[in-house]
DNA sequence: GCCGCTCTTTGCGCAAACGCAAACTTCTGA
DNA sequence: TCAGAAGTTTGCGTTTGCGCAAAGAGCGGC
């Protein structure tokens, strides 16, 4: 494991040589195929998360089964960071939306990073700070915008966290399903279906099993912008 | 201003008395009106907020000038951390949903209070964790619960936070409008309206003007849960 | 005590989006 | 290579809750 890794991450790029190297040398580093579990609401919250590649989505479960999710989290970003909350349980499930790569350490260090490295703590409550931002902006967004717009908002959203380049347009670089798509902006899947549907015939995206590409953004950002 | 004000609160509550003083003498008090905003959203975050009576409402206005509430926060806890966010603008608008008594803090004491005073940061933290999973929760009941249900949550959320027993039930402390409860669960006026007569038709609530009382609480707990 | 403002109630029609159901397509593993 | 699973499309009927409109009620100021 190369400290070069970390080296350029917002909360470890303050950090010395010698500094990076002690937190990979307590790491415990693991892969996950996607669609695993990596922790569950609820549980007691024993390590917090460095992703450094792949995509989590991070969800709740309703009493009747049903899944919403809250969140996702590109690469580079800390998950998991229950002790920032000062909680003791993770008050969400985080399940891989794609084959990940990622660190983790027993939350027994939290407080010694904290103290210890010049800027984690800042750069960590600035993450915090862009999640809440997010989820307020979500609150939003479901509580005056129609469901065209939460779905075009929502692509864009995922597009700007985790696009890739194409020639199509801008592909969103893990498998996602209409089902995912509902989950997170809550619809259904036949409502997301006939919707992506209808923007593919108007050439606005393009999307395949588990695959969307967004082709006119500008479109589809005045679409969710009214 | 007394010593004993702070004292019982959270993020006071490990300190010795010389501190509580020290924090009180560098703090600024002011009264404010129901409907008086404290601070703006995007503004620059230049001061944190401590609520000693009363109940803030916080909420973010659309693009095209509606109103959502994100929050109500009741006496006796810190508002306006957009520090602890990481933040140097807030995120959200707060107005006062009643007569608010307040004390504020330039925010360039904030580092010194985290440093400083034992049990401040992690109590502080604990806010923003018990903020981030009201918000979450709200999430998953817009997406997955009917206008009722929200409605009946909602009622039982304010008047958990800020309940006072009478010999009718329990009333939600400062005035609330069918508009407000509407901001709050992404609906209209109209629909608060009605839904709120019929409750009052099978004696779940009593309303007057700006008045609700929750009366048969339990029955509004069945009808939310579902 | 009266006027006007704000808040609330209620009726009616309508559109958005859901629910159900069935057919179709793509992928995976035996 | 083929069967079954997983994901997607589409049609149709229905419900929910919104939009509009108009009238009624409580409150505060003059």
């Amino acid at each position: 494991m190369d400290e070069s890794l970390l080296a350029p991450l917002p909360p470890f790029s303050l950090l010395k040589r010698e500094q990076i190297r002690a937190i990979l040398d307590q790491a415990v580093s693991r892969r996950a195929d996607v669609g695993i579990t990596v922790f569950n609401e609820g549980d007691a919250a024993e390590r917090f998360f460095l992703l450094l590649d792949g995509t989590i989505r991070v969800a709740k479960v309703t009493p009747d089964g049903e899944q919403v999710t809250s969140l996702h989290i590109p690469a580079g970003q800390l998950f998991g960071i229950a002790p920032a909350l000062g909680r003791d349980t993770y008050p969400a499930s985080a399940i891989s939306a794609s084959e990940v790569l990622f660190l983790s350490w027993p939350v027994s260090l939290w407080h010694s990073f904290i103290a210890d490295y010049p800027g984690f703590a800042t750069e960590t409550y600035k993450t915090v700070g862009e999640r809440v931002a997010e989820m307020n902006t979500r609150i939003m967004e479901m509580s005056t915008q129609h469901v065209e717009q939460r779905i075009a908002r929502a692509l864009l959203r995922l597009v700007k966290q985790s696009g890739k380049r194409t020639d199509e347009g801008i592909e969103i670089s893990f498998p996602i399903t209409r089902q995912d798509v509902s989950e997170m902006t809550g619809t259904t899947l036949h409502t997301v279906s006939r919707l992506l549907s209808a923007w593919e015939k108007d050439g606005l995206v393009s999307s395949k099993r588990k695959k969307i590409v967004v082709c006119d953004a500008h479109r589809l950002v005045v679409l969710g912008g009214a």
